[in-house]
DNA sequence: GTCTATAATTAGATAGAC
DNA sequence: GTCTATCTAATTATAGAC
């Protein structure tokens, strides 16, 4: 393919460039194989370029690994859009609604982000500790007051009922989709489908904030005020 | 350590032998560092053996790989009791929620059986394929029967509920314990201890079958017959 | 049955041609 | 900026001592 030339001060093009395409095919393979799985080679093999490119432009394996998890959280930051910087203001429940179908999409979308999650978050080590620190923390706090709320509405018992919600709905959003080869060969059924990713956030919806539409609030565990 | 001498016919002793160390390790080993990532040798020193009674009791990795899985489905098995085989009859919303609570204890006292399952369910290949087809379809036609119930009584939408409520539920039971390295890092909450195990059977049974020592059947998705 | 030693392959990172 | 070639270390599996 044809370069323009650049000087050495001037950073070449992020869409297009050789680096940005080995950036995004890393998280992949990162997150399908794991960071011991998946070899530089096999990753510069994917990109269709040289292996010894990686180390030329990241150094180390590591410092590739985590600039894919900061892309990643990136993309997701975009995806959320005001929900992500918002954080656990005091949403009515159309605006729960609408954060639970963006990030159902997400998710959808974007399987790698919650595959490289699972892959890092089940054990501990210098990943999960940067990993957490860097990213996850600060979008916490939000997620926690939000499902503080939830909770509370819901008439769940005991005040740790947050964090268990918290995981209960990034597990139930994610786990079609990332065990999507799984769900195929068990069912038939393809989870990836857009009808499928909107039947699951309709499923959802109905699961933690009832069907509204009827005009009746009673199922599902959140009211609205 | 002292071993009874045994004729080339008689089966060595199932819990003591080696062997079987060997087995319980290489799960553990293969859910948190993945097929790839666990290595034979790392294995082997985990189980605290030389790394040739590998080869010489299974042959291959992916032997192994077999045997584990197949270990662990026969925990699952006995875990589930009459669940497992019974299937998707007509169980009553307090078998329901035992159901719930034993899937729950079981998967956080081995959270290396969905760690293994989310580490193959992820890609295509052949392991995932034999995993599926050997024992999750089994145990997929009464799973699928159970929600499909569930999703009816509970007025979700569309004929193709079951299959997303059964993710949904999967993935809202396991995603906090087999993220507790990171749960514990980003909330110091320690999901594994009996009354968070407690904590989140009690939010699951309340979500998914809502809250009947109220004498209420108003929330949650599922009604009494 | 368990070990040591090793063969054949592959990993991440480096050096240098162009 | 991208490639080939290579170094060192670690991988699975095998051979053989005891």
């Amino acid at each position: 393919m044809a370069r323009r030339a650049s000087t050495a001060s001037e950073p070449t093009n992020k869409d297009s460039s050789t680096r940005e395409h080995i950036l995004q095919t890393a998280l992949v393979s990162f997150s399908s194989h794991g960071f011991d799985g998946a070899s530089t080679r096999s990753i510069a093999k994917v990109a269709g370029v040289n292996q010894g490119l990686i180390p030329y432009y990241f150094g180390t394996k590591q410092a590739l690994w985590r600039e894919a998890v900061d892309r990643a959280f990136e993309d997701l930051s975009g995806a959320l859009g005001e929900f992500s910087a918002a954080g656990g203001a005091n949403p009515s429940r159309n605006e729960v609604a609408r954060m639970i179908r963006l990030y159902v999409d997400f998710v959808a979308a974007h399987p790698e982000f919650v595959l490289m999650m699972n892959e890092e978050g089940k054990r501990q080590g210098p990943r999960m500790r940067w990993l957490v620190d860097r990213h996850v923390k600060p979008l916490f706090a939000g997620l926690t007051a939000l499902f503080d709320r939830v909770g509370r509405e819901a008439g769940f018992p005991g005040h740790i009922a947050a964090i268990h919600l918290n995981y209960i709905f990034v597990g139930a959003v994610a786990a079609i989709f990332h065990q999507a080869p799984e769900c195929r060969r068990v069912s038939g059924y393809d989870p990836m489908l857009p009808e499928a990713i909107q039947a699951h956030a309709d499923a959802l919806v109905h699961l933690f904030l009832g069907d509204s539409s009827l005009g009746k609030s009673e199922p599902g565990v959140f009211h609205e005020t």
